[in-house]
DNA sequence: ATCGATTCGTAACTTTAGTCACATAGCTGT
DNA sequence: ACAGCTATGTGACTAAAGTTACGAATCGAT
């Protein structure tokens, strides 16, 4: 058994058959990112389907003038709806995939996709169901956004780190933290005081240390 | 030939084949909302897919407390991403779906969606194809909402209302306007005093005249 | 025509978030 | 140790949006 089949049987076997477990593998090119590591910029155009193998990428939009937004991440099994349709429509990305840790991620091309949604119910439903967990995702993150103060974003957004990342602490700045939540530096500065004089954080230089 | 298959040939006869727009209506049931009608609410266990033949249908989420955001709309041909899941999982809704319009909507079951899936490349198209379309739709909201004013989020808005609507004149008072963006009326009737000063807008009483 | 309900306009104020400026602290390489 | 860079802390200010309060306009029903 090679290690793609490893991993996927980890994840998969109660969800995929065997046979196409190994289809998924030796079609697919297995490919590692280092932290930061760009998989997918807005206005690439994607002809394979990307699944992650383990690690975490973070999904996240920009407007013209280059500002960002963290939307959500990816993990282990996980796969890009809006990439996904990019590839059957020859459509561009609209969005941006960087990886958030060492991740490692397998590609299998377009027509592959395609023919296991004829022939396996358990890839289709793999499928849709990937689009309906990004739709919510969206949805939550819409609901965040304009439902919450800049006060409960932060603290969402270092919980949702902190499960992702496996680990209490986070090494990132203040300025990281204003970029993802499309702020700026001093108001999350500002905020995280707020969270260290309350006890939900303890901080120093380009480390953060959740309590919460 | 059926109302049913007339209206579905006019939107998708480049699309579907005829056989596949025959099973659609011979398997779904019509039904008519009139405006302000609810559909789904948050919550509602959904098990059948709707297809709008008519009119429009607008999309909203709601927080805890009952405030509401207007996510997007659907109009002839879309089906609810959301809601299509929901089918398939037996999960609950997420969001609420209310007639903007006198709407007519055509309800598939479950069943017949997922055998059309195997059977039929251009149903399986569709469905992956109105995944994507209410993936942009939601992305894009994100950035109306993140990326810019209360301002161009009113413009915006009244634009959108405009092209759904097919009529430069809209039936709302600015408390509607306010709950659809998450505003407060106060807010709302400030800001469309602005545009009716730059010649944006003409308004009465419950009317609004859109020259943008 | 009058009453009541709804809608809209507006002033005054509060709150939240963003900006500017500058000081301080910590790390890195020499 | 020192210079230079990056990160953080903070005060003062601005801007945008939300809130409160109240008056005026409009509409519908009696």
């Amino acid at each position: 058994m090679t290690n793609c089949e490893q991993s996927l049987t980890e994840k998969f076997q109660y969800l995929f058959e065997s046979e196409l477990i190994k289809e998924i593998c030796s079609s697919g090119r297995s490919k590692i990112f280092k932290a930061d590591d760009p998989l997918i910029d807005i206005g690439d155009t994607i002809s394979h389907m990307p699944i992650v193998l383990s690690g975490s990428i973070k999904i996240m939009t920009e407007d013209k003038e280059g500002d960002e937004l963290l939307l959500y991440y990816l993990e282990f099994g996980d796969t890009c709806a809006v990439t996904l349709n990019c590839c059957t429509r020859k459509s561009k990305s609209t969005i941006r995939a960087i990886a958030e840790s060492e991740t490692e991620v397998l590609f299998v091309p377009v027509e592959k996709m395609e023919e296991w949604m004829i022939r396996y119910t358990s890839w289709r439903n793999y499928v849709l169901e990937s689009y309906n967990s990004r739709l919510n995702e969206m949805l939550q993150a819409i609901d965040n956004i304009v439902f919450n103060s800049m006060e409960d974003r932060l603290k969402n957004y270092l919980r949702d780190k902190v499960l992702v990342g496996k680990s209490d602490t986070l090494n990132i700045s203040h300025y990281d933290i204003a970029r993802d939540l499309h702020s700026s530096r001093v108001v999350i500065s500002r905020l995280m005081k707020k969270l260290e004089q309350q006890g939900l954080i303890t901080q120093t230089r380009n480390k953060v240390n959740v309590l919460m």
